[in-house]
DNA sequence: TACATTACTGACCCGTCAGTCAGTATTTTG
DNA sequence: CAAAATACTGACTGACGGGTCAGTAATGTA
């Protein structure tokens, strides 16, 4: 991937190639678990050099989350803002972009790496939340917003939905590159996976007769009478 | 926890001490990152103590998994097998009981743990498929078959319905142990969470006139004919 | 009481790794 | 071309942690 002949002096290309390579081996190996020199060696230079351009391991993670996480969300933010048609078509259009741009390249990687070790690393936790988690869910919600205002979901506790619709790309996510990476194991079909848990939560969305109990509390988002 | 007054001699009691300590550990800092000596201390008792009983780190782990999952899964499956009523009932029954022995429990960390660390550790990943996640799958699925071999739900695909049971508690598991366990963001009433998730799952189940999308291919269970 | 047995200890060994910095090679400038 | 500037290197440091084992003290036996 980078140059073949060494010692070559490459100031502008450093950055993006050390990403890379960081982004590829963090995914694999997990952060903790993910030498420097490691990271160094694959983007071609020693690790002295990686040094030169990011002041520790935890900043060079940061980068790589807003290279190949942030950016992505921000676009999802104006398609949804662009987008006339129905909502249903909108909430699919953005579930299989994300499939795309996230769920089967590296990118996804970083979800699962989050999940993995954010707790001991309480910095990059808050950094994550405020970036990432924050805006997908303000994404999610202002999608189904938008539909049960113009009378085509019915009212449901947003949240919920939200956590609906997560669930399963977190499960294709982990699975992935979890105990699906081990080389033990079914395959999960993805492309089916994600239509068959779309299509389950359009249908308890649909303006209906008949309440369905997916997502009772019709109030707006509020604490929960326990039952 | 342990005993006050130190150098005591209690040979019986240390292992599970031991396991008490690593668990707690492992699910609050990652397997890596639990310092051998720290597991001891908690459990009272000096490093060198820890390997009279667990010949290494790993091995310690793998008792751990025994302890509090398969024990938890031979249940299951027992209770499935004397279960009378019906399939929906059943499904339910474990589902709660699920939250109840293992999600809301420590046990639950030892998922987050498996698919956090797995990768690093192939050894241990064979080990958790074969004694933990093929078991739970076949317990899932076994719940299924009976519903539909009776009538009660209609003839799915078996395994897709097993992943669309698996995410949502995964998801709460995960939420519970990683960024939820950092103070940061809301956490989820998983109560409500689950009976949600589950009526949403029923729904799509039941022998109904007008067949639903969520688990397309009606033939029996078998490996997927890919596109 | 003396001796044997064994549960337990913790200093130590040794490999690992994030981060540093004096030195080297390449490019730029005059 | 020399000299200055700077991109890059890799040996080194200091801290850390899994696993060991010679030694210590509690218990059992006579």
């Amino acid at each position: 991937m980078p140059d073949p002949n060494p010692r070559q002096r490459r100031k502008d290309a450093r950055p993006q190639e050390l990403l890379d390579a960081a982004l590829d081996l963090f995914v694999e190996k997990g952060f903790s678990a993910t030498r420097s020199e490691e990271v160094a060696q694959r983007a071609g230079v020693s690790k002295g050099t990686l040094y030169l351009y990011y002041p520790s391991k935890e900043e060079l993670l940061k980068e790589v989350i807003r290279h190949n996480m942030v950016t992505e969300i921000a676009e999802g933010l104006e398609i949804v803002d662009r987008f006339t048609g129905p909502s249903a078509e909108l909430l699919t259009l953005v579930y299989t972009l994300w499939w795309e741009r996230i769920g089967e390249t590296r990118a996804s990687g970083i979800m699962k790496l989050m999940m993995s070790e954010v707790r001991n690393f309480p910095e990059i936790a808050q950094f994550y939340v405020d970036e990432v988690i924050k805006p997908s869910e303000r994404l999610l919600s202002l999608m189904l917003q938008r539909g049960i205002d113009s009378g085509e979901f019915r009212p449901v506790n947003v949240i919920d939905v939200v956590h609906a619709l997560v669930a399963p790309m977190l499960y294709l996510v982990m699975h992935k590159h979890s105990i699906g990476a081990c080389g033990v194991g079914h395959t999960i079909d993805a492309r089916a996976f994600i239509t068959a848990q779309l299509d389950l939560v359009l249908h308890g969305l649909q303006a209906a007769p008949k309440p369905h109990a997916a997502a009772r509390r019709r109030p707006p988002t509020q604490g929960n009478p326990k039952p």
